[in-house]
DNA sequence: TTGTAGGCGTTATCAA
DNA sequence: TTGATAACGCCTACAA
């Protein structure tokens, strides 16, 4: 039923090497032989067994994607689509293949070392932060396998990552240069690195201008539309209310807006709002929302590149890229309009 | 470096058979022996290849997701990431993997037929009808290669959908309950089996409930915001308008929204708006709009069941399933509130 | 209960 | 330019 190289061999009266040859076009071969050989697989219709290719070169040609399905990660849920588009398009020319896998930290014997890495069954790894441990990430280094993390991260890895400085500069730039100049910021937690990052962009921001950083305008809290919504009120309602806002979220912006409307706080002449993250929402409340778009694609983009470049050249240094957000003004922070 | 079944078999002094026999947990092995050989493994450090398993079992382990990443599929877009949850949650454990891959109509060589199917790169395949056409699905049934569509399919194929016509009735008996009584339906495009299901759903429930169809109320156009707004525009200020409005999808109804806005007409008072989908939407209009949920881990669980049980029982015959919406109330159809 | 030998379908290294 | 032959690492009769 299934024909095989040998097959092709006796039919074309060559050796099977030659076969092999053929189908990697090698240069030894000459242009008859090649033709005559390439004629019959297309009779026979042969398709080259990859499995045994696999083995033969010892490597999968596959390169896995972690996620961890138990977390709701709003991130990648929003744009796991167009990461995972992102390293389909620059692996796919390479002839590799995208494995997806969750990471069940339940199953020790199922864990992704062994089902993927040990086993072969990939030849590298991308995996966003918050599955990269630093114990993992670690350990990774140690067996020289190739991965990048999707976020940034410590250690001597390769990850690619949104400015998030930059990002915090380009929405607090922005409201100020609107004509705001009490400038809050809702939404993160304090350890997190994402926080971290766009609340020194927002802080730079102010400095840069001349201002100074209230620490009562800087509220952490869980960046949905609940905890945005009082948070707002509480800014809202206080001594020294702010007159715009830099959200974590859309949905946390969402939650400023509703907060706004029921204060009859008009938005933007009273009150711009500004969130990062361009989806799911900002097109699309009252009024819609200025926000800090980030090409997810482009994510992906790199971080098949840096991988890609770990497997082919490993004794390169990891490499880091940090990709450029893009601002969308809306009527949001349009004060004067 | 590497340790193989050999440097194991050799270290606990057995053959290779039996360390191979070991691993597969054979009845025939004694305790004494697996314990003695797994000892040896983990203090070797072995994991087992699964490239060469692969290719002895002549079995990749591997089924395919195929996705046409070059269309912006509003729907895949969105649920993705829970389709891939709920077909990874059962196929993990069968030991399988899933492959995620585009089809690039441009590159005949790259087709996924030779990729993935004829280089039994996968052994089974899902991939919604939008990218399996009747000319490949033919092909793989010829093929006797195992496929699951997601979305309804002709021909002897298996496929798992969501009951779209049950779905119409929903919404539509939902207005109805609520006491408006003249329906429209808005979005979708004739030829379009999703459309014809949920309006046929939509009729009946007008029929049921001893309604008249008036053919002017069914309005065809793209499911976006701006023919929303401009179908319930025309709708609402025309001769004979409805007092609610069933929607193709999310977007339609924030158009249908807006439109209602300008107009001065109140949603739900003077106006019922109910959608299908609930994502991403819904939850964020003012008022919120009641929508049809469905459950895409499920579509995803459902899939990866009816894709393994072609494999693993190839003379069964392909199966369907059709997956109940609910319908989620919310005030844009409160009408006596 | 364990061992021997051959096979899975390629690629790679030599010779010819 | 081609051909034998040995990997690649596991599984599976069949034999012991």
């Amino acid at each position: 039923m299934k024909v095989t190289i040998s097959d092709i061999a006796k039919a074309a009266n060559v050796a099977k090497s030659t076969v092999s040859k053929v189908l990697n076009d090698s240069p030894k071969i000459s242009q008859e032989t090649k033709h005559r050989v390439r004629e019959i697989m297309k009779q026979m219709n042969y398709t080259p067994s990859s499995i045994a290719t696999q083995l033969a070169r010892q490597s999968s040609y596959n390169i896995g994607l972690l996620v961890d399905m138990s977390k709701e990660s709003e991130f990648l849920n929003q744009f796991f689509y167009n990461i995972i588009g992102g390293i389909e398009s620059v692996i796919v020319s390479l002839k590799y293949e995208l494995t997806i896998s969750n990471v069940q930290h339940s199953n020790p014997e199922g864990h992704f070392l062994n089902r993927l890495v040990l086993s072969k069954r990939v030849d590298g790894i991308i995996a966003n932060n918050s599955v990269l441990t630093e114990d993992l990430s670690a350990e990774l280094v140690r067996l020289q396998f190739p991965f990048i993390s999707i976020g940034e991260l410590a250690g001597s890895a390769g990850w690619v990552d949104f400015d998030n400085e930059l990002g915090g500069r380009m929405l607090t730039s922005h409201l100020l240069e609107q004509g705001y100049s009490a400038v809050a910021f809702i939404g993160g937690e304090e350890k997190e690195k994402i926080f971290t990052h766009r609340c020194n962009g927002y802080m730079q921001a102010l400095h840069q201008s001349g201002f100074t950083v209230h620490k009562e305008w800087i509220v952490n809290c869980k960046a949905n539309e609940h905890e945005g919504y009082q948070a707002a009120l509480k800014l809202l309602q206080g001594e020294n209310p702010p007159d715009s806002i830099v959200c974590m979220s859309n949905y946390a912006a969402f939650g400023v807006l509703q907060a706004a409307k029921e204060l009859g706080i008009h938005v933007p002449s009273q009150l711009g709002v500004a969130a990062f993250d361009e989806y799911p929402l900002s097109r699309y409340t009252t009024p819609p929302l200025t926000s800090l778009n980030i090409d997810t694609f482009k994510l992906g983009v790199a971080s098949g590149h840096l991988l890609m470049d770990r497997i082919l050249y490993p004794d390169n240094p990891p490499r880091h890229v940090l990709l450029e957000p893009e601002l969308i003004q809306r009527e949001s922070t349009r004060r004067n309009s």
